[in-house]
RNA sequence: GCGGCAUUGGCGGAAUUGGUAGACGCGCUAGACUUAGGAUCUAGUUCUUCCAGAGUGAAGGUUCGAGUCCUUUAUGCCGCACCA
């Protein structure tokens, strides 16, 4: 009987369906382990062969988790709000709604025929309104809450009114709009007038995770800094919290280091420098508190607030014009643009150590965002400051021996002060700490820890993603009432903007609550994904986002399989969601996520055809590319982009060819021997006429033809060779072409497979096939347990070769079990055919039995100074002393040492022994 | 500039704790069966001057022993970046 894979997974995934083979339960005395993948946005494309890498990798460790008796959360759902959704509508008129659903249905159906065992049951979508009440939720919590930097942690805001009302006098003579405005400062949720990313393209603003290079990271669109009035999250209180629990979970270097860098703490201190003329001073922050000595010049960003104070009437003018010009760059203009620019703004400061005056700039290279949106400028000492002093004839003091500042500034946080009164002679190090105490002591600063990390932007003027619970009452947001959720997103009469320039809500009818004017924005991508794997533990909950009993059985995630593209976004905003869901109680961990792998990307593997373009060309003929090079063709091709699925191990299909589009219908070929359709009488293309095609690894995309779908490759090889091969083409971190040519290789062992069960018979098995056996069991589960899942192919088809037409059913049932997680049909299949009437899946993981594998005897090399000799046998069980005796006293060791006593005699059992003489 | 990761045959990649480098697959070569092969099976396939030696980007080091550990360096990829 031939390996019928479509009848065999159409069968089990029926079957599957039929019993609820892959419903999960709240209630278990099993051990729950959760395991997840990173839902997707369902684009219109459909699903490429890169998608399912990683929900192959997190399907085999939930199935094999399954058969060691864990009982395994393991869902699937869609982030499903989002802007290809909208500009489609936008250019259509179609609803986002109807075309998210459409493509749902679509993935859905894609990821069903490669038989993942999520439980459909669970599944969720951030537009849904039963799931997007609990974001709203969240967002109404975290307008109610404030961060205490006391407790270091999220409090109830009433609490703070509290204790305002008893300690603060003032509190109560506060009008109702004053307290909300000075609340406004403490809320997790806020309102502020803060700079933001603006996309005049997508009209609307982007966090900063979301603009790369001062371009939108979709679209790539020009993005530009604007002052509005936006909701935010504080995200920042979380700064300190965010990074040192990274310590405490299991993810990759590289991952943590990227959201360290993300988070990017300094320590450093904030000092105070008097402004001539006036009372009050203005506050800096600076890492290099020793370098006081050699201030030479402040500077301000453009943006700070300190800049109104200190611009003198004479100069008045010249500011102006300078932060007119600041305003008008685009990000994109300020970061490619790095010329010195700056104005004198007429005021001078004081220096607290030195006493001397010290004028003070305005520059844009200093960023209002971060410390204080002030510096000390040392230009001897930092090499923009230099750049600074040199532009506008500063003076540069050096502050460390032997430092030559004549070229360029000496930033290395090492050498021997001097030119510094109390800190000469001490080296960079000491110098701070001794600067920090001084200037702590005697009050002109205070020890700080500053971070890069910003709140993020929460609004987007945009339709299709969750309404704010928020109306506005005296201009002042009050949010909406909890039993009034979900507000659930109303119809528009056009997506886009209203014409006097208000977000798509602003054309919904009766967008109001209690008469009261709704909010118009919209949240981010990131809102509906922040918790989405809380909701999986208990999606039909009415009454909260999670149980907190099923909280307490789940805890949290304890593998989460995704891309490294999320690292600065969605894992940062789920952790800090997650942890102040934590602080208020509502959640048992305080991270969401215990071990995250990062899967590699898919890359397209491109094929060429290679126009000819030379002397009396017709424009219709194509050389093979292992001709390209040869003198009559160099330079006169042209490569074009074939579609891969014409194209089979890099032999073009001629007639796929000719038929693929019309400007091809005639093409003419001069094949890989060097012979043309001319050399050739007959219809058609002789089977052994070859067209060799170029490829080139590039990105998966539509344009170059590399689209490669994963509903092809079932169609032709099976689900269970898909997921063989995704897993075989490399470890599952690394990123890697999807190169076609060896899925061959992977098929042909499924059918080999396949034919062992011809007659399965209940005959005892041999040592030698239990050792086979067992030797594939501890390999397997070695391999899953630590996520190298390519490594187990081979050691399945070494398994097969080696038991070769063993139809012994006791070997077949356990290799059934141990290639379930990997191919899950055939291994069902194969589990019936063995006279099974239960599922595979619900089978018991095998366990190794180590006694199989000793070997009787062992042939150890025996080396001298590191050069094997030859081999003596001994017994595998032999002790170290008795294979040295043993050694000493063979009759080849006694001739190689020739009376010689050796040094040195070292014995690895099992491995190698080696003299030394 | 700062930080991280990688580099092994013609190709993708094995080598799990420092212990016989090149598993397994692709490709290639030869043979078998076949009207035929883009099917199947068998054997071979790191390199060289094929006796034997060399060999994991390069150069050093530690070790009886290094793809694996240390130092320096080259190349490629990724993240952050006028962050004081």
């Amino acid at each position: 009987m031939d390996y019928n894979f479509q009848e065999i997974e159409q069968k089990w995934q029926s079957e599957w369906e039929r019993q609820g083979a892959y419903h999960v339960s709240n209630k278990s005395d099993k051990k729950p382990f959760y395991v997840l993948d990173m839902f997707p946005y369902p684009s219109g494309a459909g699903l490429h062969v890169g998608h399912p890498l990683g929900y192959i990798a997190s399907d085999i460790y939930s199935r094999y988790k399954r058969l060691c008796g864990f009982n395994v959360l393991h869902p699937m759902g869609f982030d499903s709000y989002g802007l290809p959704a909208e500009q489609y509508a936008i250019q259509t008129g179609t609803h986002p709604e109807e075309t998210t659903m459409k493509n749902i249905a679509r993935y859905v159906e894609q990821l069903k025929k490669i038989g993942f065992c999520y439980d459909w049951d669970r599944e969720v979508k951030t537009c849904d309104p039963s799931f997007y009440k609990w974001t709203q939720w969240a967002f109404r919590l975290m307008f109610n809450s404030y961060y205490d930097t006391t407790l270091q942690k999220a409090r109830p805001i009433s609490e703070l009114i509290q204790q305002w009302e008893e300690t603060d006098p003032t509190w109560k003579t506060l009008s109702e709009k004053e307290q909300q405005e000075r609340l406004m400062n403490y809320r997790i949720a806020y309102l502020s007038d803060t700079k933001v990313n603006w996309c005049p393209q997508l009209g609307t603003v982007l966090a900063n995770d979301e603009v790369s290079e001062g371009l939108s990271v979709r679209g790539g669109f020009p993005v530009e800094q604007r002052v509005m009035r936006q909701w935010s999250l504080r995200v920042s209180a979380y700064a300190g919290r965010l990074l040192e629990g990274l310590d405490r979970i299991d993810w990759t270097d590289s991952l943590k280091d990227t959201q360290r860098n993300w988070i990017g703490r300094s320590e450093g201190a904030e000092m105070q420098f008097q402004i001539k003329g006036q009372d009050t001073p203005f506050t800096i922050f600076t890492t290099r508190a020793d370098t006081v000595f050699g201030v030479t010049f402040m500077v301000l960003a453009p943006e700070s607030e300190y800049v109104s104070r200190v611009v003198t009437d004479d100069h008045k003018e010249e500011v102006e014009a300078y932060l007119d010009r600041c305003k008008h760059r685009t990000e994109r203009e300020r970061i490619s643009d790095r010329r010195v620019t700056g104005v004198f703004t007429g005021s001078y400061a004081i220096n607290p150590l030195t006493n001397s005056e010290i004028p003070i700039y305005i520059s844009d290279y200093v960023l209002s965002g971060y410390g204080t949106g002030a510096i000390m400028a040392v230009p001897a000492h930092d090499s923009r400051d230099y750049a600074f002093a040199k532009h506008f004839n500063l003076p540069i003091i050096p502050l460390i021996e032997g430092a030559d500042v004549s070229e360029s500034s000496f930033d290395a946080k090492e050498g021997i002060m001097m030119n510094s009164g109390f800190l000469n002679g001490l080296e960079v190090k000491d110098a701070i700490a001794k600067m920090k105490e001084y200037i702590t002591n005697t009050g002109i600063g205070r020890v700080k820890v500053n971070y890069r990390l910003r709140d993020a932007i929460f609004s987007r003027q945009r339709y299709w993603g969750e309404p704010f619970p928020i109306y506005y009452k005296d201009g002042m947001p009050y949010v909406v009432d909890e039993k009034d959720l979900p507000l659930t997103l109303p119809e528009v009469s056009d997506f886009k903007p209203t014409e006097d320039g208000r977000p798509p809500l602003g054309n919904a009818k009766d967008w109001t609550y209690n008469g009261y004017p709704l909010e118009l924005c919209t949240m981010p991508g990131f809102a509906g994904s922040s918790a989405y794997y809380l909701r999986y533990m208990d999606n039909h909950n009415e009454k909260a986002l999670v149980d907190k009993e099923v909280n307490a059985y789940w805890r949290q995630v304890n593998l989460y399989i995704g891309g490294t593209e999320h690292a600065t976004g969605h894992l940062i905003y789920s952790r800090f969601w997650n942890k102040f869901l934590y602080d208020m109680g509502y959640i048992c961990e305080d991270e969401p996520f215990q071990k995250l792998i990062n899967q590699g990307m898919i890359q397209g593997r491109s094929n060429f055809v290679y126009r000819y373009i030379g002397e009396g060309a017709t424009g219709n003929l194509y050389i093979s590319y292992n001709l390209i090079n040869n003198p009559e063709y160099k330079d006169k091709v042209q490569p074009i982009h074939v579609n891969v699925n014409i194209v089979k191990n890099d032999i073009l299909d001629i007639q796929a060819f000719r038929n693929w589009m019309p400007e091809y219908k005639n093409a003419e070929f001069v094949y890989a021997d060097g012979t043309t359709d001319q050399d050739n009488p007959y219809l058609g293309t002789p089977a052994e006429k070859q067209y060799i095609c170029g490829w080139a690894i590039e990105k998966m995309s539509k344009s170059m033809f590399n689209v490669v779908n994963p509903d092809d490759v079932v169609e032709q090889f099976g689900a269970d060779t898909l997921r063989l091969y995704e897993m075989f083409l490399g470890p599952l971190e690394m990123s890697k072409p999807w190169d076609t040519n060896g899925i061959d290789g992977v098929h042909r062992f499924l059918r080999k497979y396949w034919n062992m069960h011809e007659n399965v018979t209940d005959e005892v098995p041999t040592r030698e096939e239990l050792k086979s056996l067992h030797k594939l069991i501890k390999k397997v589960t070695w391999d899953i347990e630590n996520f190298s899942f390519n490594t187990s192919i081979p050691a399945f088809m070494i398994a097969a070769n080696e038991l070769g037409k063993c139809s012994k059913k006791a070997i077949l049932e356990q290799f059934a079990i141990l290639l379930a997680p990997y191919a899950p049909h055939i291994a069902e299949e194969a589990w019936h055919r063995c006279g099974n009437n239960t599922l595979v899946i619900d089978a018991t993981w095998p366990e190794c039995d180590e006694s199989y594998l000793v070997e009787d005897s062992v042939k150890y090399p025996v080396q001298f100074n590191g050069k094997v000799k030859f081999t003596i046998e001994l017994p595998k069980t032999a002790s170290k002393e008795e294979i040295e005796a043993a050694v000493m006293n063979d009759d080849q060791t006694k001739k190689q040492l020739n009376g010689v006593t050796p040094k040195k005699v070292i014995v690895v059992p099992g491995r190698i022994i080696n003299f030394v003489v």
